[in-house]
DNA sequence: CCGCCTCCGTACGCCTCCGTATGGTCCGAG
DNA sequence: CTCGGACCATACGGAGGCGTACGGAGGCGG
């Protein structure tokens, strides 16, 4: 099954998954062609180099981590349940998919920079407004947003590292996210 | 000068500065050597293998980068200021060495976990008692200890990833930590 | 049937790093 | 002065990864 030809997106695809688990040092061709029952040859017929791989897998993880659920989210009319949605979504999908803390992880790369300041600019400016739809003046809303996305940051740190003193349950967390959110939008 | 020979320490501090600006992956063997002018001789001498050095570094770490900070901010009495001088001292640090968030980058590493753990928990508990100390009840002060420190952690990451979304300069940090800090510290 | 194009396997050379083996230097004790 | 231990340089073998060269299979138009 699937013996079909490889595409340049199933290269990308699992090189994401690469980062997620190993870090963008796991992005080895050579290991790579292994797991997809394939070998160099396919590769660099797809690719010119290895860099070419990691810039796709990276615009594959801007394209599905960031939009995805900032649309998934707008549905929800009222910008309080709006952040809620958004907070719970986010720290759970980052419960399981360890990828945004594998990418901020090599944040230096000259590969990865580029790409994550247009992926932080997006999402920090969504929170931003979202704090300006509840009313908060624009200084305010941005200084929130940000401190929002650093403390959803860190978090998923914790979250990836195993830590203990994040909470760990479903239900510990969605608490943990109610508490953070009344935190977040007391008025000053 | 400084031509005397090369101690464990010696090796164990470049090895730190090592994974400060090039990752865990930066510790390598022979570049190490090369930039302390010896060779892969000396270095054997000293250390078993690679991961005892990497042990070494990491130790050295956590001795200097949480207790010191803890000390020097002790000496305030009053807990709110204490917060406020912790997190300026904390975030301003985190400016000019990128040490947190590298070990952080690396944090999955089975070298590097353990520590982390611990380096961690003594970070949230301490913010904890701080917040505790303000008359927080105990549930509402973890909760709020560690959203400060997710929040730390996500600043020294977009800091060291040269984010343009987090204040650069160091007055408007301040200013930044100022309002973060009554966002903190306004009553549920 | 021919030839071309797509896609991939194999094999090679090169580089970087780890770890070991071994010998050399310096220095203090006796 | 010699001998042993601390400290280090040199040289080697091996592993793993990158990139290239080249050949071969398969489909498809002519």
């Amino acid at each position: 099954m699937a013996m079909a030809s490889l595409s340049k997106g199933d290269w990308a695809t699992a090189a994401l998954a690469a980062i997620a688990d190993r870090g963008l040092a796991g992005v080895a061709v050579e290991p790579l062609a292994r797991k997809l029952s394939a070998t160099k040859g396919s590769f660099y017929w797809h690719f010119p180099n290895r860099e070419a791989l990691i810039q796709a897998a990276l615009e594959l993880w801007e394209q599905e981590h960031t939009e995805s659920v900032i649309v998934r989210v707008g549905a929800e009319p009222d910008p309080l349940q709006r952040l809620r949605l958004l907070l719970t979504t986010a720290i759970l999908l980052a419960q399981e998919d360890v990828i945004d803390a594998a990418v901020l992880a090599s944040a230096t790369h000259p590969l990865v920079a580029p790409v994550l300041e247009r992926v932080t600019d997006r999402r920090v400016g969504y929170l931003a407004d979202l704090f300006k739809d509840m009313g908060f003046p624009p200084a305010q809303a941005r200084d929130r947003g940000l401190l929002a996305y650093t403390a959803y940051l860190g978090q998923a740190q914790l979250v990836q590292a195993g830590m203990s003193a994040a909470p760990h349950s479903g239900a510990a967390l969605r608490r943990y996210v109610d508490r953070i959110l009344g935190i977040l939008t007391a008025p000053a």
